[in-house]
DNA sequence: GCCGGATGGTAAG
DNA sequence: TTACCCTCCGGCG
């Protein structure tokens, strides 16, 4: 689920499985095997994360940058893996240590000279996981647009790490219907909304899941959400069913009761 | 077993 | 707005 909580759960785990040692790199695909052939054989430094990108500091000021996209994936195999499949882009093995990592399918993964490191870190605003004093700045950017703030959240310029699933929850939760204008927010709102957005980062990153609802989890299960996805069923608050529409080629979930259009006024169709 | 949609982003029209 | 990338999974039969 590559929203920004669970890449930052990956830059973790691979400091930790892979950094500090020379590692093995190849591309069973073919696709990445110029670059895995430079990675082959050198130590992976750090791994850091913002947003939904991965940045892989290897030596000699060398950087792997790795977007997975909506297909991409990776697998961690613990001790002798299984074979790559053909559609492996990349495959990272820790020569003398038990971990091996595969990637299949990301929109990126690439070599990048610092000046292209640059040019993609320009493109993101502020990640809540990662950039200190990242509120004033995401609180610039609302003021400065017209667009719904449901569009302006999935902006990776304006807040780095928000996908749709956190979209719906954070919106949710601070009473916002994602049609509003994002200029009309009043400041208390644009901070609240920051808050919401790192606390539910903050609890992805810790339990990889995208659990939203007040109170924890009770027992097993799959993680509960307010309206993500829960579209038709009733508001886990008010029992209204849910709304569902698509903007911008993007699923958009709602309750028309506890999310009105205006601040204040009575509950509308959920369908602008 | 097949189909459609999915947590994303870019490029073309 | 649409197509595409190219992987996984749930629903349906």
């Amino acid at each position: 689920m590559p929203e920004g909580h669970s890449i930052h759960r990956y830059a973790q785990q691979h400091t930790a499985d892979l950094a500090g040692r020379p590692l093995r790199a190849w591309s069973p695909q073919g696709r990445f095997r110029e670059g895995a052939g430079v990675l082959d054989g050198r130590v992976l430094e750090t791994v850091e994360a913002h947003g939904k990108h991965l940045f892989y500091h290897w030596q000699d000021g060398i950087c792997l940058h790795v977007h997975l996209g909506l297909f991409g994936v990776f697998r961690r195999h613990h001790g002798p893996p299984p074979p790559a499949t053909a559609q492996t882009r990349l495959a990272v093995q820790d020569a003398d240590g038990p971990v091996t990592v595969y990637l299949a399918g990301p929109s990126a993964c690439e070599l990048l000279a610092p000046a292209g490191v640059q040019e993609v870190r320009s493109r993101l605003g502020p990640d809540p996981l990662a950039s200190p004093g990242g509120s004033a700045v995401f609180a610039a950017a609302l003021r400065r647009r017209r667009s719904p703030i449901g569009a302006v959240l999935l902006d990776q310029r304006v807040i780095a790490g928000v996908g749709n699933a956190f979209r719906a929850e954070a919106l949710f939760l601070c009473g916002l219907h994602p049609e509003r204008p994002s200029a009309d927010l009043e400041p208390d709102e644009v901070r609240a909304l920051w808050r919401t957005i790192r606390r539910l980062l903050r609890a992805g990153l810790r339990t990889g899941e995208i659990h939203t609802v007040a109170g924890g989890r009770r027992g097993a299960g799959p993680p509960a959400r307010y309206v993500y996805r829960r579209d038709g069923e009733p508001c886990r608050r008010c029992q209204e069913r849910v709304a569902s529409w698509s903007s911008a080629g993007r699923r958009v979930f709602a309750c028309p009761s506890c999310q009105p259009v205006a601040p204040g006024a009575a509950a509308t169709a959920g369908s602008p």
